[in-house]
DNA sequence: TCAAAAGTGTTAAGTTTACACCCATGA
DNA sequence: TCATGGGTGTAAACTTAACACTTTTGA
């Protein structure tokens, strides 16, 4: 393929990352938020965030900047879209794809995090944040809730084993709205894939909750998935 | 607000810009898509596109690719996604930003679109079509499909007149499925923005069929949408 | 007079929602 | 023994799906 001139008319622009990435946290669904000590906007708050490099798709751009922050590979994530203002970074004129990610919060590399002066915060109670950052959330909060509706990515959120008051738990964080017990459970148990381990989780109560785990082949096979 | 050096380590792009241009054309679904006369992949099928610019926004960009191919202004688009595999171009590292538009096929500049060599094709018989726009035509129908489910969105596709027949033909090519008549007339009345009019269509049949209009404002009170 | 599209209701099936009590355990 | 969270079923309300005939008119 011969390189032709029509692409140099074009200018050419910083493109970034910013990663939204959702954790469940006490019965709340969180984000890991930078409190920034650098410039611009030292001091407040932001999403993690990068740039694309040459040698790199915007996907692995994504990934990269992921473990940068939380030390993680193999993390489920999903475009939330392009964000291309043109005064939306007072700095320079930069285009952003937002990401988001969900991420187990046991999992992560807390020197890491630590590091990089990060800290979960309530999805209810968010800080300001820089730039057009709110407006990332807000879509990406959005698109993983349509999505963890009808396909089981909320499992991503949660420990291998989990009781299904805590997979309840989580769907309310998800949906911002109470569940009934029992027609939870009635959904629940129609899903093959939510299988019963012989396992007791005996933190959470005197009596004890059954833990349950989600089976991916159990699921492949079916792929029907509704909360 | 201090430019600060941090930008400058990182390379910059040249993000373009892929339009999916949706019509509804003799009952059936269908995109403009340009037969290429230049190079790269020249005599081959695309997606109309072209590059951001250095003072607009990427929504501005997508706006302004549309009306340099159809004259039209103020046209309903979303946009899609960011594409950004490294070897996506073969002629260039481009980051391409797709947008769908709903545009109504009585509306568009004839001359201008031929000018640009460009076609309408039924979406279910669509040619080979270059880079990754194959990518993005199904996510844009995905994302398109689900809209329109909820949200009034595919009245941008009709005349401001409409037969219910019509109405429905459309439903049916966006969800590639056949609905029932009556079923699908009994939701439309419920939607009290889908305005009867005293006019009648003779085009379609000996009879003739009532036309409707959707009306905004009404819609805007409610917000309810289903079909 | 007939072909072709427009228009019109009812019933059964399936889905969703509402709701309250007993169980097991450790402190 | 009691406070705490775990676990369980049924009936009513609502929504969705299936289904067939009459009307109008121009050729």
């Amino acid at each position: 393929m011969p390189k032709c001139n029509y692409y140099h008319e074009n200018p050419r622009f910083y493109v970034g990352i910013d990663c939204i990435i959702f954790g469940f946290k006490d019965g709340k669904l969180s984000l890991l938020l930078l409190k920034r000590n650098f410039e611009p906007s030292k001091g407040q708050w932001s999403l993690m965030g990068g740039f694309v490099q040459k040698d790199e798709s915007t996907d692995h751009a994504a990934k990269r900047v992921l473990r940068e922050l939380t030390g993680l590979v193999k993390v489920y994530m999903e475009q939330v879209g392009a964000f291309g203002e043109v005064e939306r970074d007072p700095g320079e004129r930069v285009i952003s794809i937002a990401y988001y990610a969900l991420i187990n919060i046991d999992d992560y590399d807390r020197e890491l995090v630590q590091s990089h002066n990060a800290y979960w915060a309530d999805i209810n109670e968010l800080p300001t944040l820089i730039f057009d950052h709110r407006e990332m959330v807000d879509k990406a909060r959005n698109l993983m809730k349509q999505k963890a509706s009808n396909k089981p990515i909320g499992f991503n959120l949660l420990p291998e084993l989990f009781t299904l008051t805590q997979l309840q738990t989580l769907y309310e964080a998800i949906y911002g709205e109470a569940m009934d017990k029992r027609n939870f459970r009635k959904r629940v148990a129609e899903m093959e894939f939510i299988e019963k381990t012989d396992e007791i989780d005996k933190t959470g109560s005197r009596r004890g909750a059954r833990l349950y785990r989600m089976n991916s082949d159990v699921y492949r096979k079916t792929r029907k998935f509704r909360i």
